[in-house]
DNA sequence: TTCACATCTGAGCGCTGTACAGATGCCATT
DNA sequence: AATGGCATCTGTACAGCGCTCAGATGTGAA
C-alpha cells in the first residue's frame, strides 16, 4: 500500500497499475493478488486510507480556527486535500461512485469524531442547526457536502484562474465562493 | 461515434476502449486512428457532444418553466441529465478534469444561448443580479454550477436513498437540497 | 521433525492502446 | 480515358495490462 501511494503521488492515477505497484515495491506481478482480491479491492484500501487523511486535515482545520468559523475552516480543509492530493481524491470518488456510497464508515483515524460527514453535521449543529429536525439537519449537511466537493473539482480549473487573481489569492477565491453558497459563515486562516 | 455512444451506453464508461468501439463499428482496431489522434481525442469528441447535450437540456428546461423558476429548473436538469447519462456524464468530467477547463466554448448546438454555463450566468441576471458587477456575478454562477455538480454526484448515493422516501421522491429530495444552498428559488415541476 | 500456512514466483491467457506497411476505392486533373 | 493523390481501411505486431494457476520458499506450531 505504501508503493501505491507513491506510485500514485508520482505517476498519476491512470499509472496505478497492480504490476505497477508490484514494481515500485519490488515484488513480482502476481504477488499483491495475496493481498487483494483483485486491482478494485486494492483502490479502495487506497481509497480508505485517503478518507482517513481527509478526516485528520478537517480535525486539526476545526481545531485552529474560531469556533464561529468552523465550517468554513472545514470546507477550505476540504478543498485544500482535494488540492493537495488530487490523484488521491480522484481514487476516493472513484471507489464511491462504483459503491453508489460516500464511506461513512470511516472512523479508525479518531473514533471520536465519527467520520468526514458527521463532522459536518455536528458542525451544523454547532452553528445553530437544530439537531432534533434531522431531516432539516441531513439536507443542510448534504447541501454542504455537495457545496464542497464540486468547488474542489472546479477549484483547479484553468477558467477560474482569473477570479483567483482579482480576489487576490486561492484562499479568498475559496472564501468567496464558499460566502456565496449561502451555507458557510465566511473569512477564517490559511489551510 | 455512434459505435462510441452505444457502447458507452450499453457496457459503462470501463468498456469504452477504442476495440470495443472498432469492433461496434464492424471496422478493424486500427480504423479509429484515421479519425482520432489517440484514444483521449476520441473521448474529447464523445465529451464535446454531451456538453451540447446538457445545453439542450438546459434550454428545454428553461423553456418550459416558469421565469421565477428559471435557477431552480437549470439545476434540476443538470442533476437529471448526470442521472439519466452517469456513463456520458462521467466522460465529460474526465476530459475536463484531464484539460483542468470545463469546455466554454461548445456552443454548436444552439449558439445565441452560449454555453451550459453561459446560461446559468444569464439567468442569474435574470434573476436580478447586477450584471456589471462582473466578480460578484461569476462568483455566484461559480458557487451554483459548484453546487449542481456535487448535487449531480451525490444524488445516487445509498446513504441518501432515505431522504428521498422521505421527502416523497426524487424530485423533492433535489429540491430540497437545491433549497438549502441558498443560491436557488425554489419549486419548479417534473424533468 | 513434520506439517500447515502465508507469501512469493514464473509462465501464460486474453485483453488493451498504439504503430506501421500495405491494400482499396474514389475524385480531380491531365 | 488514364493518372495520380488521398482518405479510408486492413493485418500484423509489440508492449503493457488484469488475472489465474501450479509450484517454490520460508516460517511458526505441533
Amino acid at each position: 500500500m505504501e508503493a501505491a501511494r507513491r506510485v500514485l503521488e508520482a505517476e498519476g492515477p491512470s499509472a496505478l497499475s497492480l504490476r505497477a505497484v508490484a514494481r515500485e515495491a519490488g515484488v513480482s506481478p502476481a504477488a499483491p493478488y495475496h493481498h487483494f482480491k483483485d486491482k478494485a479491492e486494492l483502490l479502495d484500501a487506497v481509497a480508505h486510507e485517503g478518507w482517513e487523511m481527509l478526516q485528520l486535515a478537517m480535525i486539526e482545520a476545526k481545531a485552529r480556527t474560531d469556533r464561529s468559523q468552523h465550517l468554513t475552516a472545514l470546507g477550505i480543509a476540504y478543498v485544500c486535500f482535494a488540492r493537495d492530493y488530487p490523484a488521491l481524491y480522484r481514487v476516493m470518488y472513484d471507489a464511491a461512485r462504483d459503491k453508489e456510497a460516500l464511506p461513512m464508515d470511516v472512523e479508525d483515524a479518531n473514533p471520536e469524531n465519527g467520520n468526514a460527514y458527521c463532522m459536518v453535521r455536528d458542525t451544523m449543529i454547532e452553528h445553530g442547526a437544530d439537531p432534533s429536525a434531522e431531516t432539516h439537519l441531513e439536507l443542510a449537511t448534504v447541501a454542504a457536502w455537495c457545496g464542497a466537493h464540486g468547488l474542489a473539482e472546479m477549484a483547479g480549473f484553468k477558467q477560474f484562474q482569473h477570479l483567483k487573481d482579482e480576489l487576490g489569492g486561492e484562499r479568498a477565491f475559496l472564501d468567496a465562493v464558499f460566502r456565496h453558497m449561502g451555507l458557510f459563515p465566511t473569512q477564517a486562516h490559511d489551510c
